[in-house]
Formats: structure tokens, sequence, C-alpha cells
DNA sequence: CCTTGTCCCGACCGATCGTTCGGTTACTCT
DNA sequence: AGAGTAACCGAACGATCGGTCGGGACAAGG
């Protein structure tokens, strides 16, 4: 078998090790140092598999945008009822962000400082306005409430979803992802008040 | 008069200026020759003023950790049906959080590298078991839905409300501090749907 | 055997990090 | 005028930054 299991490094196995530390220490608190110690190799045999620190973040960012636009181009996102493909893709935004754990967190963090960080923000933007327009469609519908901004609310839906870095951890007995994309299309579009 | 303007700088007006910097590029992003650039004055100057670059740390998210603390103390906080004293909390929340933004954005985004940055999460937490008895006390009422755990509802109604540091800007004819806490408390207790 | 390529290493590079130090203004108080 | 002090500066500190370099170990292919 030419494609036997490796016991070296390869840039994927590589990067979750990396994304694992940046999430952990903030991109800029991570120095090559820290990533060497984490992955059990010298400083120097990082530049073996990925050309810098910076690819590492590139590589990280695209994969969890891959994710979440990926979610745009599927069937239920394109075809029904605006509200329902709304909610469609709320809950497919849950289980990316749960699935692709760590790639999201860093994604969501990123400052600008760089090119590869400012690419990474517009690119948010674009996948922004995108469900922005979906929740605007609703709207006109008259299925979502109208006396709260189309932007303004779709912020705050998005501030909810994407706070899950902040706490949810898919290991052992915790919750389920089923779980929380129940909860959060529960609050999104029925809110927190007793319904009858 | 002995209080007469002053055109140096003191601990509070050089912090105003590197919280600014910090929420631009990161509080890791940041160095004393960012700030000394600009403060306007040289790097070893600001040591003048403040014993270095972690106390200014310390003294920002201080300032934010007093303004959402104070609020558990006030009246409306305190006395009243669980489910008014929580809508309460939650539309004082976003008022400090606009007031207060660019402190309260530098304590949402630290990682715990630092004694202080350590010291500020575990009294973040502190704040969110707080608000998170407040609306275990509504559930029990039946006033909120019971459908949803507490812990898991407490930690999304923070998600939408903490994610204003990340877009609310005061600046200019945009959105007012009055729209904003309304469009929350309206979602966050009544939902995206249409009511009726 | 020898070559080739993968994977890794220690040593080192110039740059920048947060911080310190000795000293110079300029204003206040007596 | 002289003393004291608040505010500031340039130069430099040791440490660490991201990244480079030459080479060693080892397996595969001839």
């Amino acid at each position: 078998m030419t494609t036997a299991k490796r016991d070296t490094y390869t840039p994927e196995t590589l990067l979750s090790v990396a994304v694992r530390v940046f999430n952990d220490r903030g991109y800029d608190g991570t120095s090559m140092e820290h990533l060497s110690k984490a992955a059990g190799i010298s400083k120097s045999s990082i530049y073996h598999h990925v050309a810098g620190k910076e690819e590492l973040l590139r590589r990280a960012v695209s994969r969890a945008l891959d994710g979440l636009f990926g979610i745009l181009d599927e069937e239920h996102a394109r075809a029904g009822r605006a509200v329902e493909r709304l909610e469609y893709v709320v809950r497919r935004m849950v289980e990316v962000l749960t699935s692709e754990l760590p790639y999201v967190t860093l994604l969501l963090r990123v400052r600008g400082n760089t090119g590869t960080e400012r690419w990474a923000l517009e690119r948010r933007r674009e996948f922004d306005h995108r469900v922005a327009e979906l929740l605007k469609d609703a709207a006109a519908d008259g299925d979502v409430r109208g006396d709260v901004e189309v932007r303004l609310a779709t912020r705050l839906v998005f501030g909810m979803i994407n706070s899950l870095v902040e706490w949810y951890r898919p290991d052992g007995r915790g919750m389920g992802e089923r779980e929380v994309a129940d909860a959060v299309v529960r609050l999104v579009f029925g809110g927190l008040r007793t319904q009858e």
C-alpha cells in the first residue's frame, strides 16, 4: 500500500495542533516556539511542512470559510420560503460551528493586522450579507417581525450563534450538537418568553 | 484654580488612548511602540504614568467589570418578579456595553495568558452565574420557556448581547443606544418570528 | 555500494519585544 | 534666584520574536 499510515507530520496534522494552540493563546500570543513545543518537533522543523506562521492561519480560516459558504450552496438554503431557508441556514451554521469548531473559532477572532486576516474579515462580511438578504426576504414575506431592523437583527443573531465558539466543547457527555442546534433555533425564532 | 485643564497625560487619559489601540490590534498584537506613536509621546514616557502594559489592561478591564457588576446592585435588579428583573438587567447590560464600549470590548477579548487576564475571566464567569440565577428563577416562575436548559440559554443570550462590541459604533447618526436596547430585549424575549 | 529525498535538528540571524536608566526640559513654590 | 518636581526623552538592556541555514539520520531505489 502506498498510502500507509504516517507517524510524521503533514501540513494538515500540523495544522490541527497549531490551531489548538492559536485558540488557547491567541494568534498573536502564540510563538513558533509554543507551536514546536506543542507539536513535539523543533521550531525549524515546522518550516519543512509549512511556509510559516501566517500560512497556518490562512489554511485554518480557509477551512472555516469553506464550511460556512458551503451551507449557502445546499439545496434547502436555495429553494423554499425565505423564513424556512433562514431556519435551515441557522441550524446548519450551528452544525458547522460545532464540527469545525477550532477552525471557526480562529476565524471569528482575527483582528486584521496582516493581509491574511484582512482577507478573512472581508469574506466573513460577505457571508453575513448573504444571510442578511435571507432575513430581508423573510421580513418582506411577513414571516419575521418588522419592528427590528434587518441589519441589526442579523448582527444579533450572528452574535448568538457565533458565541458557540466561546463555550461549546464537544467532549464527553456535555450537550450534543443536535440539542444546541434545537435551542438556538428555538431562541432565535421564538424567543425566551413562554409562548402561550 | 488648582484643577486647571491639563495638556499632559494622566493615567486615565493615557488609558483611553491605549484601550483604543488594544481594540484595534489586539492586546498581544500591540507593542509599547504602537502605544507611544498613538499617544504622541515616547515609549519611556509611558512608564512615567503607568507601571507597564499589563497595568493598562488591568485598569481597563476593572472599569468594564465595575460597570457590569454595578447593574446587579441597582434596585430594579434586586426587587420584583424574576423575569422583570432579568429584562431590566438585559437592558442595562446593553447600556453599559455601549457607554463603556472600548473597555468592555477589551474585557470580552482577554485570553488568559497572564495573571491579569485570568482574573478578568474569573470575574466574568462570576457575573454570568449571577445572571444565570436570575434566568433560573424566571423559569421556575414559568415566565420563560422550559424546553431550553438554563445554562445554555444564558450563554446564548450573553452571546447575543456581548456581540455588540463587534459592531456597535456610537458615532454620528448610526443607531442609538435606546434603539439597540429595545431590539435586544425584543429578540431575546420575543424571538425573530412574527408574533400574531 | 551510492544516491536521492524526506524529516528533523541545533545554532544562529536581524528585528522587535517590554522595560530601565540617566538625563533634560519647563513649570511651581518659596 | 534657587530648589523641587512633573513630564518627557534617547539610548540601551536582556529576552524573545519569526525565520534561515547547513547538515545529520534514515529509508527507498538502483
